[in-house]
DNA sequence: TATGAATGAGTTTTCATTCAT
DNA sequence: AATGAATGAAAACTCATTCAT
């Protein structure tokens, strides 16, 4: 019976992802979440509050994962030489592409559909793009006191890095069939570090 | 009698503007827009035919602008010296600052809202996006063959360049009270330049 | 098992009687009665085939109570004196007083929520308010004839005595934490008789 | 135009007050006011908040009728006679009566679907109730001041006019097609006048 | 017998659009 | 051209009742 549960709550959930990243947020109604869930309208309600509790539900999930990698992430600009920093970026952009790949419909919805102005979700979507903005400042001032890197404003440049990450890797995952998570990590890495030397 | 109606137009149009970029496109109501406007519900309609056409109406305002300064770019990558090409690059991305601070609003309801998965505008921000890589991945192939620039994949680094472009100046404009173009401009430039080169 | 049963019955009943009384027939739902009870949802159809009918029992389980003291008071304006009458009325009425306080909720479900609009009970309750008119009248009638007591019209005058009864009887029942049975039967029986006699 | 508007809701109005007399608030629909006033669902939305709001509206249209009334009968028990009190009396039960008879159906929605359990307004109601016992009572001692009317307690004797008066008027109400109002207020004037007197 | 998850019909409310004035 | 009242389709949410375990 538990299991039952259990069971009607994950088809409602991968449905309204499916449904949400389909139609973003507004357009999608309940009646298209069940519909593609293949239960009742009322069932809904029995385990989720209301369209917009859902929708946070799925974002957070995302959220925290998200946020995991983030803080495993201290030292990303630090280290011996920048061959080692250029190593240690790479892991990090090729664990952030894998973790948006992966679940790329629900950080889609965190990040794209959230920061439009759909409005009650301005505020969520603003906190977690401030937050990876200030990490990663923070990370790079740490790494220019190293004297490895070099840049003028930490803000700035972390504004560029992640502006360039998470805008072409959606673009890639939306265009793309499939993408070649090494040789973008790469790319990227190298892009970036070009950006951080002069 | 015609200056009337003229006037009219541009209430409701201003109006539309503020109040989708305040709310976005699902949330904003027309009466939301004609209260803005100062004129009643009916006389929406007789100036534009729906929710949906005024709001292609403003975005295509912006696309056309946006186009041309397009337009004018195909020798981007090119010139004499990477000084050159830098200098190029500086009033390029100088100007592109300029009109989407200009434009804010419009600019943003074109890019953020348009794509967001409001369904029915997916089309009209994937075409203006997928135009913009397209173009600068041209622009970026000659000048590559004109061995100033390296890079290997032209839509790859395309991406890359819009992606840092479009994410931050969005970032900037959105929290900073106001920005200083010329700096800004001049920080783009060389970020993307060191990635170009390498 | 059986006494389990009944157990379990008990507990709904109680519930509902509770529930029903502090929100009203319409605003009760079934959830409510059945959390309160500490039972499953589906128990309670076990038990009762319907809200209606769960409702009507707890309602006709007082409507007995009620018209038994109403039969066992035919006599009631008959007597040797009006001293004789007074003593009866007295007794009769706090027979009354003590049932719809003993039974608070039920009579109240019964007398008031039974005479609001809540459509399908209009009938009962207006049969049991007729019900009690007509008795009262006719037990009236009775004592008139004894010639100890005078009035216009039976009808009328039972109208009033029940209207005096039932609704300052429920005022002090929400209103007072307890009341003094006594003291209120006595005051009822003198206004009442002095309305009757003139 | 706004003639047109006043119309509506004039239709509107009138329509509530019968089908909420008819059904009671809880039972009815929206629907069903829109049917009865011959309007489309939506404009019931231009001139009322809500369902809730309407009653409120209704209720409180009486109610101030009801408190006018009882506001101008503050010597409503004294007098030079028990006959000028009588006629006095009198004339202020036949007010009444002929306020209840002429807006019946919100009297009875103030009164009696008031003082059902329909919850929210459970409120209002017993704040009128509470209220026109208070005032009785305040001028029964006024009047047992004069040395005229004679009783124990003012609380408990205006509860009971007061129960004679709208329960056994409701009834009448309810089951007459019409009342002869002269005859009946001159029955309750008399009935309560013995009551007082002793 | 008891459970509690699932059902789906029913209701309120919103809002883009129309149309008589 | 402008007005603003009216429209009605559509969508979120509730809850009495059913039924598999």
């Amino acid at each position: 019976m538990n299991e039952r549960r259990e069971r009607t709550r994950q088809q409602i959930l991968s449905a309204a992802i499916d449904v949400f990243h389909e139609n973003g947020y507004q357009k999608t109604r309940i009646s298209d979440i069940v519909a593609k869930a293949g239960v009742a309208q009322g069932t809904f309600y029995i385990h989720f509050q209301s369209k917009e509790q859902i929708f946070n539900h799925i974002c957070s999930e995302f959220r925290v994962l998200f946020l995991n990698l983030l803080d495993d992430a201290a030292d990303l600009f630090t280290g011996a030489s920048i061959e080692a920093i250029r190593e240690k970026l790479f892991v990090f952009i090729r664990k952030l592409i894998t973790l948006f790949t992966a679940n790329y419909k629900m950080a889609r919805l965190l990040f794209v559909e959230g920061s439009s102005y759909s409005g009650q979700f301005k505020g969520v979507y603003e906190n977690i793009y401030s937050e990876f903005i200030e990490r990663i400042g923070t990370y790079l001032s740490i790494g220019k006191d190293k004297g490895l890197i070099e840049f003028e404003d930490a803000e700035t440049t972390a504004t560029f890095l992640i502006g360039l990450f998470d805008s072409s890797l959606f673009y890639f995952l939306r265009v793309k069939q499939d993408i070649d998570i090494d040789k973008l990590s790469w790319r990227m890495t190298d892009f970036m570090l070009n950006g951080l030397s002069g």
